[in-house]
RNA sequence: GUGGCUGUAGCUCAGCUGGCAGAGCGCCACACUGUGGAUGUGGUUGUCGUGGGUUCGAGCCCCAUCAGCCACCCCA
């Protein structure tokens, strides 16, 4: 009493009986509908080697891991389930026929700022599709995580689907290096949203080097570095020494005077990127505007591309994914394309996906996923092998439920009965209709506080409790109970044997009435 | 990580310019010693989020800290 309570840890949640029944309810729903699909479930640990996620998770993602050293080993506790299910697929599945289809759900972690729907811990649930490349897979992934959504009674939702490919192809091309170019992926959101010039503040912040297109002429000051790009790798680093030695700075005799050289020349022909920054900012902003439905879309990113001419294998599977999409007959009232829509996972290459919800507001999603076909090779995978799927935040569908009234009517009570013994004698007679009844399946809850008939009575009706048995001296003696139905407060003295059967019968009687 | 609002009974909250910590709901009991939802009566629960400071005196003012929410950021 005079101990200080303890709080809860930030930003998790206990959930309570009622929140319970509903995230039940959710996860059976999901997994009904997955495993429909051939979807086999699976449960992998909560926490792994933080190496799993340091290669391909994004920057965002791991500066919010829970990582942890513990016994000379690097552990945290996973931020996300794919890069799991995908290690635990070259653990043990290999062998499996492809495609191999997989269904989970679990707790993640990640360490951010708590606010509505958004805690540091919550449950991903989700699909993963192994071992299918093309469109048809991403189409049946759409297609489950929109039947998901159906079998869940919500309306307000809407999925909208981009393609990393288009740009990553783009970036290839023109030979922007590795972190410039997962700078850009990353950026293709925020160019959409926040504009080209709030990109290029940012690419700033990491690159101070970039020039935008104003600076249309090069200053003298940068004619040498253009010079040194045009050298090849020998002449290039005799260069380097040569001015070095110009200005006294002398490296012969230095153990690391190679590295130092070389690392001198990559900075230096970083200006290089600058180019290719402008050629990509510009398309980013162009493409980055194409939102709407296929129809709207297509035909104008088909512009875009040639006019840069790239090469079109994105936009071709983009189509087919479309085309796909109508097959399956999914209307475009709920779904969109947009060819702006990036995420925060590195680990994607070709169609991704969110599901956005009315009730949640634009930044919070329901289900993210996509196309991610290098990362099994990237975990060390036998084979080079392609995989889609996508995850749903459990607590957030719960929120969009409840925000469209979905939870109204509540969960049924547990307890269909409640016995209570009149007098403390009463109490083995009662305890045997307990289990007689409970023998039956029904759900029954035993008064172990010897309260009056009355207080049992308001109890009863508090909990929502369906019958009352009350069993006093005079039924003892008969060997019958009294049955009581609380909605109709119709009241019965049957004989013990045939308790159960005597509540079928009123529960009928009264389902009837109704 | 940045900025803002909030924190008083189990729950929702009131509490004036700094002067005895309150209401409603809930819970328990009784009215009614074997019959519920109404009503009445009584009872019950507080380190006023935590720690420090100012003051004769702090729920109220100041500082710090923790937590919840909101906007960024980002994600499911």
């Amino acid at each position: 009493m005079a101990n200080s309570k303890i709080e809860r840890v930030r930003g998790v949640n206990d959930v309570l009986p009622r929140e319970y029944r509903a995230m039940r309810h959710i996860q059976d729903t999901l997994q009904a509908t997955f495993e429909r699909f051939g979807y086999a479930p699976l449960e992998l640990p909560v926490i792994e080697h933080t190496d799993l996620y340091l290669k391909k998770s994004g920057e965002e993602i791991i500066a919010r891991m829970y990582d942890f050293q513990y016994r000379s080993r690097r552990l945290c506790l996973r931020p996300e389930m794919t890069a799991s299910v995908m290690r635990a697929y070259i653990d043990n599945l290999q062998n499996e026929p492809l495609p191999l289809r997989l269904h989970y759900s679990g707790p993640v972690f990640r360490y951010e700022k708590p606010q509505k729907a958004r805690y540091r811990q919550f449950t991903q649930m989700g699909v993963e599709l192994i071992g299918a490349s093309q469109a048809l897979a991403d189409a049946e992934v759409i297609r489950l995580a929109y039947g998901a959504l159906q079998a869940l009674g919500l309306k307000d939702f809407r999925a909208v689907i981009g393609h990393v490919g288009i740009l990553s192809r783009f970036l290839q091309n023109l030979k922007i290096d590795s972190r410039l170019r997962s700078f850009l992926l990353q950026n293709m959101e925020a160019m959409q949203k926040k504009g080209s010039a709030f990109v290029t503040e940012r690419l700033r912040q990491i690159y101070p080097a970039f020039e935008d297109s104003s600076a249309q002429t090069m200053p003298r000051s940068q004619r040498l570095t253009a010079l040194f790009q045009e050298m090849d790798e020998a002449e290039a680093r005799l260069a380097v020494l040569d001015f070095l030695q110009n200005i006294n700075i002398h490296l012969e005799g230095s153990r690391d005077a190679d590295e130092i050289i070389a690392r001198l020349l990559t900075k230096i022909r970083r200006r290089d990127q600058t180019p290719g920054l402008q050629s990509a900012l510009r398309f980013m902003d162009e493409i980055s505007r194409l939102s709407g439905s296929p129809a709207a879309v297509l035909p104008e990113a088909e512009k875009i591309l040639a006019s840069y001419a790239i090469d079109r294998s994105a936009l071709d599977a983009l189509r087919e994914l479309v085309r796909a999409l109508e097959h399956y007959g999914l209307g475009w009232e709920h779904i969109s394309l947009d060819l702006g829509l990036s995420r925060g996972l590195q680990y994607y290459t070709g169609t991704i996906f969110e599901v956005h919800h009315g009730g949640l507001g634009e930044e919070r999603q329901l289900c993210g996923g996509g196309r991610y076909d290098d990362l099994i090779a990237t975990l060390g995978g036998l084979n080079d092998i392609p995989a889609t799927g996508f995850a749903f935040g459990l607590e957030r569908l719960h929120l969009a439920l409840e925000s469209e009234g979905g939870a109204k009517g509540g969960p049924q009570p547990l307890v269909r009965a409640l016995i209570a013994a009149i007098d403390a004698q009463d109490f083995p007679y009662a305890v045997e209709t307990a289990e007689r009844l409970r023998a039956h399946g029904v759900p029954v809850e035993l008064d172990v506080r010897q309260r009056s008939v009355k207080s049992n009575l308001q109890y009863a009706d508090k909990r929502g409790i369906a019958f009352v048995v009350l069993i006093g001296p005079t039924e003892r003696a008969a060997g019958e109970v009294v049955l009581r139905a609380m909605d109709t407060r119709q009241e019965k003295r049957v004989r013990a044997e045939e308790v159960y059967a005597a509540m079928q019968q009123m529960r009928g009687e009264n389902d009837g009435q109704s």
